[in-house]
DNA sequence: AAGGCGTGGGG
DNA sequence: TCCCCAAGCCT
């Protein structure tokens, strides 16, 4: 009593939007097969990134890494570089992690209950629930954020999507909802739903396929769903990043520590610094010698940039220098060719650097 | 529970 | 330009 789906027609609503999916459906690369590794890979790269940015990623990672005892055997640094650019890179190291178990645990077979599916590294409830239904047909709810915007309008929930608790509240509702003979195509209509009709925006109720089940639409009110409170403003750090040329013409970069932000992605020498305008060249001169044992001289100032995260902006101040002495080389540590730089992962921050070394080192 | 964790596209 | 977003997970 007093659920969300009282006096709900969920046969019909099922009907309706699985009959819309069939035929309205569209042909992306992962839906070519239900391989559990593929529709696996697939969802990682699509969390928070949109389809036609992980097209292209997808095609060429499955290329590269076609099985999952591919990937497991694969090293962390190739894996990385086809990721090179998708951002959230710890998916990537997490889905390798869990791909190691599944080789070793689980004699390479991707387990199809709740339980153990959930336990790999970087399966959340979503991710779970998607791989279990749409590889294994599994009725288990797969809730992301198009389903919540989706359910929010459709049965009028107004609980803020952004709060940790409220997915549960919608995994519910699922529960009741879902498709018992066809939940892959159930799960994967709402998401398709959001992502085409119900989009966040400007919904295109008058021709949504289950608007006549809609609540919201009948209220006139599905612009205010889904209830979600804003974010605040990211944080400003002011950098100083330099190009350190050799006297053989290679230039130094740094492999990032292997938590944190853009973990185990590469770098060129970086320090944060606080009086901006001042004491640049000194923080770098200081830095690489403290860190390194570098001695360098640093040069001109070759331009500002900025790089903005997620949850912070990168404000860059670009120097490039001369290193005078000699030094060895780390794991972490190594002087490279510009040729030899594109076997590394860097981050798109340090991209835009590259891109600007190589105009400079032309002059 | 709330904040860390990327990037590029669109209104 | 600015802000929100796009198939979340981890701590």
């Amino acid at each position: 009593m007093n659920s969300y789906t009282d006096d709900f027609s969920i046969l019909d609503f099922q009907r309706d939007l699985v009959d819309w999916y069939k035929m309205n459906q569209r042909d992306l690369p992962w839906r070519a097969d239900q391989d559990p590794y593929k529709v696996w890979v697939s969802e990682i790269m699509l969390q928070q990134t949109r389809v036609d940015t992980v097209i292209p990623y997808f095609n060429r990672f499955l290329s590269l890494f076609p099985t999952l005892g591919a990937l497991a055997e694969a090293d962390e640094e190739k894996v990385l570089k086809a990721w090179e650019g998708l951002g959230y890179y710890s998916r990537v190291r997490n889905l390798q992690t869990a791909v190691k178990e599944v080789a070793e645990q689980y004699g390479g077979k991707v387990p199809d209950t709740p339980e153990e599916i959930s336990k790999l590294k970087g399966v959340g409830p979503y991710t779970a629930g998607a791989i279990l239904s749409i590889a294994y047909g599994v009725p288990e709810p797969a809730v992301d954020g198009n389903v919540m915007r989706v359910l929010s309008r459709i049965l009028l929930i107004e609980e803020d999507i952004g709060k940790a608790k409220t997915r549960t509240l919608f995994e519910k509702a699922v529960r009741e909802l879902i498709s018992k003979e066809d939940p892959s195509s159930f799960n994967q209509a709402m998401m398709e739903l959001g992502a085409l009709i119900c989009t966040p925006k400007s919904p295109a109720c008058l021709i949504c396929p289950v608007h006549e089940h809609c609540r919201a639409f009948d209220q006139g009110r599905q612009r205010e769903l889904p209830v979600k409170e804003k974010k605040t403003k990211v944080r400003h750090v002011d950098m100083a990043a330099l190009i350190l040329r050799r006297a053989d013409g290679k230039y130094l970069i740094h492999k990032r520590p292997k938590e944190g932000l853009l973990a185990n992605l590469w770098e060129f020498p970086n320090v944060p610094v606080r009086k901006r305008g001042q004491s640049e060249i000194e923080d770098l001169t200081v830095f690489l010698d403290a860190e390194w044992g570098i001695t360098a001289e640093i040069g001109d100032h070759i331009s500002n940039l900025e790089h903005v995260f997620s949850h912070l902006k990168w404000d860059i101040q670009l120097f490039e220098g001369q290193c005078t002495t000699e030094t060895g080389e780390k794991d972490d540590l190594k002087w490279v060719t510009f040729e030899e730089m594109e076997a590394f992962p860097f981050p798109v921050s340090h991209q835009k650097i590259i891109k600007l070394a190589k105009e400079v080192a032309v002059l």
